[in-house]
DNA sequence: TTGTAAGCGTTATCAC
DNA sequence: GTGATAACGCTTACAA
């Protein structure tokens, strides 16, 4: 039924290792005997055994992607195809395939650091950093495993993300190119180095600008819809009330869109809104909101190479990666009446 | 440095058959050597090699998931996430691992059939239509290799899909309860099945009600924005306006709204709007969208579950499995005024 | 209950 | 150039 290297060594009347040599293309072999085992190879319709081939090589030319599903990371959920995509594009033209691993913190039987790294499923893993907790990138430092965190983080050796710092700094600029002068910051938990690092950039272009970033107008907060808008309210009925806001999601803008129509206040005229991510609700609301889109794509393809670089090369060195991201003006925040 | 089953087998002076019995938990091994043993293998931080069981046991312990990135599927692309996290529910608790596989359809070197299916790196497969041609469903058929299609395909032996005619008649019924009765569809390219199949549910019950489905409100088109707009404004500027329009996608919904804004028809009051997907703008337009909601976790867990029995049982009859749609009632057809 | 030994399908190291 | 042969790390009869 199956047909085996032995099958092809045989039907060829020549020896497996020549076999082997002519699979691997090996200058050692001569022209006419490869052509002829490719021939029987292609006419016994002969594919070689990876699972047999990896246990030979010691490597499973796989990679892991973790996930931790239970989180319900809005980050990962929405940018999910476009990261894989990213990835697949750079391990599969080397030959690797990809695998999803979910990553209960409580898992009942065996951690994946037993189910993926140690049993050698995979050569390499990608992770969010939900998932690498410090203690998790020690004991991957310690094990010597190669792997990159999608986000960065100090305890990883290696990591891809966004400028964040930046992203601030760009919508922070662009709201104060439009006119607008007393900015607000909203949708984010306390302590979140996400939002600490867009906030921080934000506060360094006001600084720049001479302008201040009152406490009042940072609100925190889940980065959904009713949050928005009750922060948003809170801040337009409150003592200080801005005239821009930034957003840590398209979620939070659209509860502030809400609010504002709620309040009679006008946008862009009376308040301008900008937001990060450009998905899924940017392009789709009234008006439209000014974003920042994130190329996920790109990060899954950087996060790919890194890591193949690191398990290749058996490349050493930590490093971290940072991506630019784009600003897409919208009526949201077209004060300045462009359209 | 590494630990291979002999070491432990040495360490605790038993043969590394006995080794393999504890780790198989064979019930013919007294529970003090399982003990001791076990203990060792905790002491030595040992790791059996999946790659070295996969091939004493011939399985990969992997099943593969096909997509063809390059074919913009917007189903895949929304709902990929959590059609993963179903399929990983299932065969996670069966150790088994999830591979992506990219298909290209001109990949330049191998096909799929090989890279997973002949090399054995996958022990069965879940695939989108998109990628499911005729001709695959046939090879993978005559090798016997286990696999369900996402979506119902003649072809395939075993499939699931949600029920899109019972969608169709659960969106007209809705829409002629809340008093509509000139129903338009639109959307979907001409000869697709999944337009065909909804619009089969929407039109028997129309006929059920004494009502025809009009030629000249059946619009073909891409499924997005800027085609939904241009049907809209065919149809209430023509000949015979309907009350109420069928979207097959939220895109294409907002399109609709768009247009009847422009032309400053009413929603709901002169015209209803319902669509299908739950995702991702439904609960965000102006008024919200009245939408039948697909479970798509739920859908990668019946195709786990199917695709295991298949592997695990041998089972071999082929059969499909129809999921439930939910209607999701909205302002945008709340005609009757139940707000 | 435990041990022996023969696979599983490759690759890799030598000889020839 | 090609061919034996020993890994690779585990499972599984079959013996003991």
């Amino acid at each position: 039924m199956k047909v085996t290297i032995t099958d092809i060594a045989a039907a060829a009347g020549v020896a497996k290792s020549t076999v082997s040599k002519v699979l691997n293309d090996s200058p050692k072999i001569s022209q006419e005997t490869k052509l002829r085992v490719r021939e029987i190879m292609k006419r016994m319709n002969y594919t070689p055994s990876s699972i047999a081939t990896g246990l030979a090589r010691q490597s499973s030319s796989n990679i892991g992607l973790l996930i931790d599903m239970s989180k319900s990371s809005e980050f990962l959920n929405q940018f999910f195809y476009s990261i894989i995509g990213g990835i697949e594009s750079i391990i599969g033209s080397l030959k690797y395939e990809l695998t999803i691993a979910n990553v209960q913190h409580n898992y009942p039987e065996g951690h994946f650091l037993h189910r993926l790294v140690m049993s050698k499923r995979v050569d390499g893993l990608i992770a969010n950093t939900s998932v690498l907790t410090e203690e998790l990138c020690m004991e991957l430092n310690r094990l010597q495993f190669p792997y990159i965190s999608l986000g960065e983080v100090a305890a990883a050796g290696c990591w891809v993300d966004f400028d964040n710092e930046a992203g601030g700094r760009m919508l922070t600029r662009h709201l104060l190119e439009e006119g607008y002068s007393a900015v607000a910051f909203i949708g984010g938990q306390e302590g979140d180095p996400l939002f600490i690092r867009r906030l921080n950039g934000c506060r360094q272009v006001l600084q720049q600008a001479g302008l201040p970033l009152l406490k009042e107008r940072i609100i925190h907060g889940e980065a959904e819809e009713a949050e928005g808008c009750r922060a948003a309210k809170e801040l337009l009925l409150g003592e200080a009330p801005p005239d821009s806001m930034i957003c840590m999601s398209n979620f939070t803008a659209f509860g502030v869109l809400q609010a504002a129509k709620e309040l009679g206040v006008q946008v862009p005229a009376e308040l301008g809104i900008a937001t990060f991510d450009e998905y899924p609700l940017s392009r789709y609301t009234t008006p439209p909101l000014t974003s920042l889109n994130l190329d996920t794509f790109h990060l899954g393809v950087s996060a790919g190479q890194l890591l193949m670089e690191r398990i290749i090369d058996r490349n050493e060195r930590g490093q971290g990666l940072l991506l630019e991201p784009e600003l897409i003006p919208r009526e949201s925040t077209f004060r300045t009446k462009k359209l």
